[in-house]
DNA sequence: ATGGCCAATTTTATTGGA
């Protein structure tokens, strides 16, 4: 099973080329973040007629998740469930091929003393919560734009991201702590290596200096991430005309 | 040393993203 993740910044912007790329990577399942969209105008016809089924949790304007994929999507839930605050469209889950798959799109925190900060820690609180009530022994899979830099490999300017909202040591544990759940970071278990990004700023040649960062993250329960044979970014997602600012990134499960 | 983006809406500016 090939399972991917992309913040596409706008669906409806990038509806051309996310249909182009289902059509030449044919994942199994995708997790898509930032719709930027309301339900209604999702392009379920285009996504339908490129072979996938489509689960949305959107949203006007900001925000906005689904799943995609090329079986059904069952027992669909939007949110945490947990009584908090569900006025943002940041996670959708549901059952695929056997898998509990979560598509997460996490708070930016626009600065550390903001209240959007605030509300990024509470949220990775709830966030962590929500993944302890599910079977962490049965296939799990975790997607989307975490906005957390896990470690210094993951940057390629530390200096200049070093304590800001998205690359800092309180994140770094809070991510850790996710894996401390027993989540595995499938892109890690077949990188070692620093320097892989997948999201560069639109400014200041971001993408040719190659000013990344690595936040965008397919967390799996051992048993999916114990059958990963490969993991990726979908680097050339970044290129040529219209492209989002975050590549996909996929990971292979299975024999 | 600095600039150099993009998308949606509130649209000829503002907000947010990361």
């Amino acid at each position: 099973m090939l399972l991917a993740t992309w913040n596409v910044n706008s669906i409806r912007a990038r509806e051309e080329r996310l249909i182009a790329w289902l059509g030449r990577r044919r994942p199994n399942v995708v997790c898509l973040q930032e719709l930027k969209c309301t339900d209604d105008q999702f392009p379920y016809d285009a996504i339908e007629a490129a072979g996938y089924r489509a689960a949305v949790h959107g949203q006007k304007t900001y925000n906005g998740v689904a799943i995609l994929a090329r079986s059904a999507i069952e027992e669909v839930t939007t949110g945490f469930g947990d009584g908090g605050d569900e006025s943002q469209a940041r996670v959708i889950s549901g059952t695929v091929e056997g898998a509990r798959i979560i598509s997460v799109y996490v708070v930016n925190g626009q600065s550390v003393d903001s209240d959007k900060y605030a509300y990024k820690l509470a949220w990775l609180e709830r966030l962590e919560t929500f993944v302890a009530t599910h079977d962490l022994s049965a296939p799990l899979g975790i997607c989307g734009d975490y906005n957390i830099v896990p470690d210094e490999r993951d940057v390629e300017n530390a200096d200049s991201w070093a304590g800001g909202v998205l690359y800092n040591e309180d994140l770094s544990a809070r991510f850790q702590r996710l894996l401390d759940l027993g989540l595995v970071d499938t892109f890690r278990r077949h990188h070692e290596e620093g320097g892989l990004y997948s999201w560069w700023d639109y400014r200041m040649l971001g993408f040719p200096k190659n000013n990344g960062l690595r936040i965008d993250h397919i967390l799996a329960t051992p048993a999916l991430a114990n059958t990963s044979t490969d993991a990726y970014v979908d680097r050339d997602e970044r290129k040529g005309q219209k492209p989002s600012d975050h590549a996909p990134v996929l990971t292979a499960f299975g024999p």
